[in-house]
DNA sequence: CTGAAAGCGCTTACAG
DNA sequence: CTGAAAGCGCTTACAG
C-alpha cells in the first residue's frame, strides 16, 4: 500500500535517503558524537528540515539506556505546599535536561489503599524514568516511597524526616517551626495554645510535635489536638467550634486556609481575631498577607525544598549515593491575626 | 566481566531462561495477546517474581508504537485555574492509563520568547508522547500552541476560544460569566464598573470583552482597564490606588487573589466592601467562601475543563479528528463582597 | 571523516 | 499453545 507511507512519520533512513549519506552519519550529526564533513551535515540538516524529522524517543532510550524524565509521585498536585513543591523539583529538572512525569495517588479518606499504592508504583515505573522524587506531606507518599523497589532511584521530599528512612531525603524542618510558632504565642501571653491538625497522621506530623514540645518545655499540659482537614470549609467548622468556648485565646492551624476559614468561624461565631483569639498559620501563601486580618505564619520555602529534593536525586542518579537528608528553613511571618490575650483574661481564667 | 552482570537490570531473556520457555511466550503472559498453557504461565510468573522482572518501556514503545504518555503544555502549574485544569486532565488520563508530563513555559515579563517556546516543544517532542494538552490561559500558552507541528495530536484548554484556532478547544466561557458578573453589578444600581485584568492579552481576554460587552448593551462608557496582575499583592495597591477616587463604586478583578488583595488595599486606604465598593473575583477558589468579607465571584469548574480537554485528545489520538469546541460552564454566585452602592452616592455623583 | 555490522529489549506475524 | 525469525528506529564500536 503506497499510499499509506504518506502518513507515517520519516524516520533516520529516510534522511539518510534523501541527504545520500549512510544513517550513522546522520545519527552523528544529531548526536555530534563524531566529526562530520561541513558538506554531508549541511545536507544532512537540510533534510530533517524538508521530512520534518523528529528522533524518535522511544529508540533513542532503548539504545543509549539515558533517561532524560524524572516522575515526582504525589497525593495531590493542587495544595500551595505541593504545587509549590512541584514546581521547584520542576524547574531544576528542567534546567537539568529533564522532563518531568506526574504521578497522582488516589488517597482514600484515612487510610491508604496499598494496592493503589502499588498501582501507581507500577505504573509510573512502566515509562522509562531515570528517577523519582515522593512527596511526603500525607500518608499515601510515604507510604509510597517505603513501597518503591530499591533498584529505581529515589528521594522524597518531607516536610519533616521520616523515622527509619533509607532513601535520601531533602525537608523543611517544619517540628522546629510548630515549636517557634507555639513559643511566640506563650510569649505573648497566652496560657496555653491549642492546634488544629492536617487530617493524617496526627501524632507524626513535624508541626504537631513541635507544638507539644514547646507546651511541654513551659510546662503547660498538652491539650487534646482538634482534628483538621486541608479546605477553608473545614476550618471553618472548626473556628465555629472554638468560639462557644471561653478557654480558647490561641490556636495554631495546620496550613494558612485552614487558618482562614478557622478565623471566619469565629467571627462567624461572635469572636474577634485577634482580639478574642490569636490564629496563626502554617506555610505563608500569597493571600496570606491580605486577608483581613492578615495571617501571622510560618513561612516556608517550597520551591527550595522542591529544588534541594531535585539536587538529591541528580546525586543519586549520577553518583549512586547521596547525603541522606538536606534542609530547608522555615520562619515566622507576624501580621495581624495574633497580639497579647485581653487583659483579665487569659490571666483570670 | 561476570562481576558486573549483577548489577543489570533483568530482561525479558533473563526470565525466559530462568522459566525455560522461549522469549516470545514470556511476552504473550506479559500482553496477554495469545493463550498460554496454565503450566508455563505459571513459571513464568514465578520467574518474574524472583527476578524482579519490569518489562522495558522504551522497548516497547519502539515496537508496538503505542504511547502511554500524553504531555501538558503550560505558562503556570501552580496559579488555582492552572493546577485545578491539570488535576482535571491528569484524573483523566489516569483512568484512560495514560500518564501525564508536565512541561512548563518559561514566560518573561510581558513578551513571549520563541525561541524558548520552541524549546520547550522540542523537549517535550523528543519523548515518546501520544498527544499534548496546551493550556491556552496565557500568551505563552497561545504561542505554545500556535506553534506545534500539525503531525502531533494536540488540544487546548482555554478560557475563551482563541481566534481561528487550528485545534480542537475545551474552554470555559469566561466572556459571558465577565458579562454576567457586570450585569449583576449595574442591575444592583451601580453607575459603571471598573476592571482590574490579568497581565496579558488584556483586550483579548473573554472576562474582559464579556465585562465591556455588559457596560456597552447598558449605553455606558467603556472605563480605560486597569492593568492588574497574577497575585494578591498587586491587587493590594491597585486597591489602594481606587481607594483615593471617589467614582468606583463596583470592580471586576480578573482573578480572586486579586479580588482580595484589591479588597485589602481599598480597606487599607479607607473604604469599606461592600459598603463604599462592591468587589467581584473569578474562579471561586476554596478562600473565597471564608475570607472576610466572603467573595462574591464567577465560579469557574476547572475540573470539568481539564476532563473535556483530555477527552478530545483521545478523541483526537484515537479517530483522527476531534470537535473543534467543547464548553464548560460558569455561574456567578453572591456572597459578602457585593451589595447596592450607598443611597445618595452612586445616584448623585 | 564514513559506511557495513551488530545489537538495545521487546512484540508480532509465521509456521507448526 | 509455542518456538524460530524478523524487525521496530536508533547508536555504538569496527574497520577503514
Amino acid at each position: 500500500m503506497a499510499i499509506s507511507s504518506q502518513i507515517r512519520a520519516p524516520v533516520i533512513a529516510d534522511v539518510a535517503r534523501v541527504a545520500g549519506v549512510s544513517v550513522p552519519t546522520v545519527s552523528r550529526v544529531l548526536t555530534g558524537s563524531t566529526p562530520v564533513s561541513d558538506e554531508k551535515r549541511e545536507r544532512v540538516m537540510s533534510a530533517i528540515r524538508e521530512l520534518g524529522y523528529r528522533p524518535n524517543a522511544a529508540a533513542r532510550a532503548l539504545v543509549s539506556g539515558r533517561q532524560s524524565m524524572i516522575a515526582i509521585v504525589a497525593g495531590n498536585t493542587t495544595r500551595y505546599g505541593y504545587s509549590t513543591t512541584i514546581q521547584g523539583i520542576e524547574e531544576a529538572a528542567r534546567a537539568a535536561g529533564y522532563l518531568v512525569v506526574i504521578s497522582v495517588l488516589e488517597v482514600p479518606e484515612d487510610s491508604v489503599d496499598d494496592a493503589k499504592v502499588a498501582t501507581t508504583i507500577d505504573l509510573v515505573l512502566s515509562q522509562p524514568v531515570a528517577g523519582v522524587v515522593v512527596i511526603e506531606f500525607d500518608e499515601a507518599g510515604i507510604h509510597a516511597s517505603k513501597a518503591f523497589p530499591s533498584t529505581v532511584p529515589m528521594v522524597s521530599a518531607a516536610a519533616f524526616p521520616t523515622d527509619g528512612a533509607t532513601s535520601p531525603q531533602a525537608y523543611l524542618d517544619d517540628r522546629a517551626a510548630g515549636q517557634a510558632a507555639t513559643e511566640y504565642l506563650l510569649g505573648l501571653g497566652h496560657e496555653t495554645v491549642h492546634h488544629v491538625s492536617l487530617p493524617q497522621a496526627i501524632p507524626r506530623m513535624g508541626r504537631t510535635l513541635g507544638w507539644a514540645d514547646a507546651l511541654r518545655a513551659a510546662g503547660i499540659e498538652v491539650p487534646p489536638v482538634i482534628p483538621g482537614a486541608w479546605e477553608p470549609a473545614a476550618g471553618r467548622e472548626v473556628g465555629l467550634a472554638l468560639a462557644a468556648r471561653d478557654d480558647v485565646t490561641a490556636v495554631l492551624c495546620g496550613n494558612d486556609e485552614v487558618a482562614v476559614g478557622v478565623i471566619r468561624g469565629l467571627y462567624d461565631g461572635g469572636r474577634s481575631v485577634p482580639g478574642d483569639v490569636s490564629v496563626i498559620g502554617f506555610d505563608d501563601e500569597p493571600l496570606a498577607a491580605v486577608t483581613i486580618p492578615s495571617l501571622t505564619t510560618v513561612s516556608q520555602d517550597f520551591i527550595d525544598l522542591g529544588r534541594r529534593a531535585f539536587g538529591l536525586l541528580e546525586q543519586l542518579i549520577t553518583s549512586g549515593s547521596a547525603p541522606s537528608l538536606s534542609s530547608a528553613s522555615a520562619s515566622l511571618v507576624v501580621r495581624e491575626s495574633t497580639s497579647a490575650p485581653r487583659t483579665g483574661r487569659a490571666v483570670a481564667s
